[in-house]
DNA sequence: ATTTCCTTACTGAATGGTAAGTAAAATATT
DNA sequence: AATATTTTACTTACCATTCAGTAAGGAAAT
């Protein structure tokens, strides 16, 4: 096993409870138990509970502005928006504690989100403002409000995880229908991908 | 002024503050100061917290599945989609407390919601399945994850009023380009309604 | 001898929920 | 019609718990 710093193991678990139980749940004494040292510990090493956040979250929306920025320099529009969706789609893969995250961000107004975070977040939206008006000069897409793509972009593919509890309950009230069909994340990204070019072409 | 009982009041300011703080920040004791009374004559009406969450939540996801339900029944598959997405999107105009209601549950996995609104939804999902298979019947719709599209129309529609505040900041952060632009939300369920509609047609 | 990295023990504030009492309205009884 | 009784719709006062954050001290490394 990898040598981790206790500076460390204290932000994987506080992603993981932030993530699941959401920032107000989160307890500083729960995630002390999970990493077996006391709450004061954490105190040490984070001056208090919106400190400890930030620490969890800016590495993650710092990680996915520079992968959005890498994968999406080249190509044609469609092509560069095809990996924008694939770029996000995997990093929702690869970082899993990141979906509930980014996604209470969205329902409360991104209350507890510090400054740093939106800056890399704005980092990721003018990559894909670029694009969208790379695809107009093209004379390939139609004008359209870059954040309305955002949020048809990035709302469905994050919903998919955090949604799955609620779609278990509902499948349980509809079982003679179609719906419970559960499906696979990556055909999710596919098939999100192709139905937003197909939307965005003239 | 329409004469209203003290019960409905609470629930009315009851509902803001959900949708304004989430569950875990709505204090009663808030709520009862904002209806001139005291807590315990909240707990003389509900129950407890969760009571009246649900008595909250409840009738809006009811008049949402009757809504859509009546909406949706007439015309050809393309017209239904389109009439489901209206009726959705008017549905979060007219009830402004809903959409960040309904973000905060998909974001936190339902954790809150009654069975009774999981019901309301089912039937909503339900006439969503029913006019995706009738398209298909149609032949004018390949055959697409009915979860998918639900949270193609749902979530970006839901997160144009809950991130208003993030965009705003991110706004901000990207003075220079062309972001800014806050689109008016009658013309993004049209602009939506179109995009998904040529990401259905076959 | 000092800094690092913790521990035990604690405080204060907020909050969900309750116990007990009360004024007014509705209902039953004489 | 007048009076007694019960129910409705609250209030004041309080409890129990949870939780962010702190004070003070100690062992080990530098």
């Amino acid at each position: 096993m990898a040598k981790i710093s206790k500076k460390e193991l204290i932000i994987e678990h506080s992603r993981k409870s932030f993530s699941k139980n959401g920032y107000e749940l989160t307890s500083l004494e729960s995630i002390a138990k999970e990493c077996e040292i006391t709450k004061p510990a954490i105190y040490y090493h984070f001056k208090d509970k919106a400190t400890l956040y930030k620490a969890v979250v800016c590495p993650e929306f710092t990680a996915l502005a520079e992968k959005i920025e890498k994968n999406t320099q080249d190509g044609d529009a469609v092509k560069r928006v095809q990996n924008y969706i694939s770029t996000f789609g995997n990093f929702l893969i690869s970082n899993p504690d990141f979906s509930a995250i980014f996604a209470r961000e969205i329902a409360n107004g991104s209350a507890n989100i510090p400054d740093e975070c939106i800056n890399q977040l704005s980092r990721t939206i003018k990559q894909l403002v670029n694009i969208l008006y790379a695809g107009e000069s093209e004379g390939v897409f139609s004008k359209e409000s870059p954040f309305l793509i955002q949020m048809m972009i990035v709302t469905p593919l994050i919903s998919c995880h955090t949604s799955k509890p609620l779609r278990e309950r509902v499948a349980l009230h509809a079982q003679n229908s179609k719906i419970s069909l559960e499906p696979n994340f990556a055909n999710i990204i596919d098939s999100l991908s192709t139905k937003i070019i197909k939307g965005l072409k003239c």
